[in-house]
DNA sequence: TCCTTGACTGAACGACCGTTCGTTTTATTG
DNA sequence: CAATAAAACGAACGGTCGTTCAGTCAAGGA
């Protein structure tokens, strides 16, 4: 991820905040404690400290980090599928993929945050708000761009859909991290895939999901 | 709620605990700090711990009196419904209003738990993981009644729709608390009602929903 | 070569954490 | 009312938290 011929204190910068989208992963913002992360990564507090002058950069920082892996993981191959129907299957599949995944052991950080901080008001629960909009109105959009392809009939309604499709993909997320049962991510896969049958042509073939 | 001829002990339990359910709903069941606590119903650090005797039994009793009122705000109300597709709907619109209406101010302590302590192995975590395994039983066995009385067809799952209802609910409280936004509540009712219109004959009455 | 700059360290800070102890106050009961 | 039990107290404990500061060390440019 880091470019290669970054300074040496991006270079440490990115490897604090590799080990510390683990932690927040598993044990929230709050949890990611400045003198653990420190002894994980080998190094002292106040040399760990120098890289963020405060504990809610370090927790920005963290969130842009899962930010970028995000984008990489989801977006960026699930925007390869052509525009329409095959394209919002393609960002709701690969978000549940990257949720089963393990990339974050504890899933998604993201998500975590947005119920740890939904409760204390500050730029950390804003720019959660924020990426969680973000995702639903990519997924509106694409809701929007299928009935544009006339692959979806008119009364299918983007913005519900998109909060259907988000609430199971986090649904998903909770439900696995909390009982462990992989079971969760097909249960939401064909939620998706029932949900948007009924939109669709009787013979429209809701592919690989 | 406690009963009038409780001890003293009891009483000031009971009222710790009030106080207890309000912190865990906006901060957590971590943030639900003991001396907070007791600054905040105007007792000593020493004297509010002996009545737990530590911090995992109080967010453990904080639970139960969640769980408790949840029992009298959701469940039984809901389930003076008659038996079949009206009960199934009550408890998911009571458990929506529920969310909605203020009693926990940060929303449910029991999903915010589930979410904070999904990565923290122990008797919370189990504890928690408990009350949401028997939210989604429920639903399901409502479903299988519904079933059993000819209100839905014999192609509902039980577990699948107990799964979706049960993100839906999360999800709208989820999306209030970070969003502000009380249509959400709408679009979790929404889903469920356009969901379930999938598996009722023609012209079946969705009602309050 | 000297000097600057950036990265990092070790020690310390005040604040708060959960928890323990011995004592004092308040209820309950005979 | 007196005796006993329960409840609440203040002070202190070791520990961790985020943060600050002065000082070390190595790399890079003039």
């Amino acid at each position: 991820m880091p470019a290669p011929s970054a300074s040496k204190g991006a270079l440490t910068r990115d490897a604090i905040l590799q080990e510390a989208t683990q932690v927040a992963s598993e044990l929230g913002l709050e949890g990611l404690s400045i003198g653990r992360l420190a002894e994980a990564t080998g190094m002292s507090k106040a040399g760990l400290f120098a890289h963020f002058g405060s504990k809610e950069e370090l927790q920005l920082a963290t969130l842009r980090a899962v930010r970028d892996r995000v984008a990489q993981e989801v977006f960026i191959p699930a925007f390869q599928a052509p525009r329409g129907l095959k394209r919002l299957l393609a960002v709701c599949d690969r978000w549940l993929a990257y949720a089963e995944s393990g990339v974050f052991r504890g899933g998604c950080p993201i998500a975590a945050a947005s119920s740890e901080f939904d409760g204390r008001p500050g730029p950390v629960k804003e720019y959660t708000a924020e990426c969680m909009a973000e995702l639903r109105q990519t997924l509106a959009r694409l809701v929007r761009e299928a009935k544009e392809a006339g692959e979806l009939s008119k009364e299918a309604d983007p913005e519900q859909l998109a909060y259907e499709f988000h609430a199971l993909a986090l649904g998903a997320n909770g439900a696995y991290q909390l009982f462990g049962d992989p079971k969760a991510f097909a249960m939401s896969r064909r939620a998706i895939k029932e949900r948007l049958r009924a939109f669709t042509a009787p013979g429209t073939r809701l592919a690989p999901l």
